[in-house]
DNA sequence: TAAGTAATGCAACCGGGTTGCAAACCTGTT
DNA sequence: AACAGGTTTGCAACCCGGTTGCATTACTTA
C-alpha cells in the first residue's frame, strides 16, 4: 500500500520520505488539481515550506505538474501514466466558475496553432472556463 | 490630441480625467500589454491605488482587457476597434521567455474546442510561451 | 456659493510564494 | 556505538502583486 507510492517515488529518483508518500497519497485520490493553500488545509500541521518544497520537487521530477489557471494559486495534479512533460503532452485545464475545482482535461491535448513569423514556441497554456459536470 | 482620448473614454462611458488620460496615452503607444507594477514604474509620482483603478474601471468599461500570462503580474492592454469582449473576442497572447513581453496576437482567435459532457464554456485563455520576433 | 458625487492619495492589509538558517534525520563508515 | 556528510524539515521572516478603508480633494450642478 505504501509499497505503491514508495515505488512511484523511486521511479522518478524521489526519496520517499513520510512526507512525500502522504502528498502524493493525496494528490492521488485527488480528482482535481491542488493548490499549495489547499494542501495546507489538508495537512494543517504540516509545514508551508516544507509542503512548498515537496510540490516543487515532485514537479521538478515530473510527477506532477504545475497548472496556472489564473485562480489566485497555482494547481498542481499528477502526471499521467505516459507524461514526461514535453510539449505533445500538454492538455486544456478547466476551472469551474462555480466550484473554483480545477479539472485536468486529459483526453484534449492543447490545439496547435500558428504563430506569426519570426515567433517560436516554447510552451502553451489553454485554461477554459465555466461550469463543470458536477456543478450544473 | 488630448481630444483624442478624451472622445475615446467618453465613448466607453469613463468620465476623462488627466489620470486616465495619461494611462490610456502609455497604453495606446505600447506594443505590448503592461501590468500594474510595470505601470507604476512609468508613472513614478502617480499612486498605486489610482492606477489599479483606472486600470479597474478601463477593464469595467471594456476599454482594455486583462491578461493573465502567468508571469506574476496581470497585464492590461487596449482592446481593438471591434472589441467588445466577448468570447468571439477572445484572441491568443504570447509571452515571450527572453523579453518577458507580452503580446496580444489579435489576428489569432482562441481555437474552439469540444468538451466534456455537461461542462459548459464562458470564457478561455490562451497564452504561447517562446522567443518574439524581437528577441531571435 | 453650497451641497452632493466622484476621483485621488495615503496607509495599511492580505495572501501566495519564496528563502535563510538551524535543527533533525538518514545513510554509510570507522 | 560513535561519527561525518548530505538531505529534509521547521520556523521565521520576507517579497510582491493586489486590494481596501478612509480622509482629502476635485468636479458638477442646483
Ligand atoms: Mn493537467
Ligand atoms: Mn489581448
Ligand atoms: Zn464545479
Ligand atoms: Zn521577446
Amino acid at each position: 500500500m505504501n509499497d505503491k507510492f514508495d515505488k512511484q517515488l523511486q521511479t522518478k529518483h524521489i526519496k520517499p520520505t513520510a512526507m512525500r508518500q502522504l502528498v502524493l497519497q493525496v494528490l492521488t485520490k485527488q480528482k482535481t488539481a491542488l493548490s499549495l493553500p489547499e494542501l495546507e488545509e489538508i495537512f494543517v500541521r504540516a509545514d508551508k515550506a516544507t509542503l512548498y518544497r515537496t510540490l516543487k520537487t515532485f514537479e521538478k521530477n515530473k510527477l506532477i505538474h504545475s497548472i496556472d489557471d489564473g485562480s489566485g494559486a497555482v494547481r498542481y495534479a499528477l502526471c499521467s501514466e505516459e507524461c514526461d512533460c514535453s510539449i505533445e503532452d500538454l492538455h486544456v485545464h478547466f476551472l469551474c466558475s462555480k466550484c473554483n475545482k480545477t479539472y485536468c482535461l486529459n483526453e484534449i491535448p492543447v490545439p496547435t496553432i500558428k504563430l506569426p513569423v519570426g515567433f517560436s514556441l516554447e510552451n502553451v497554456s489553454m485554461v477554459v472556463e465555466g461550469i463543470c459536470a458536477n456543478c450544473r
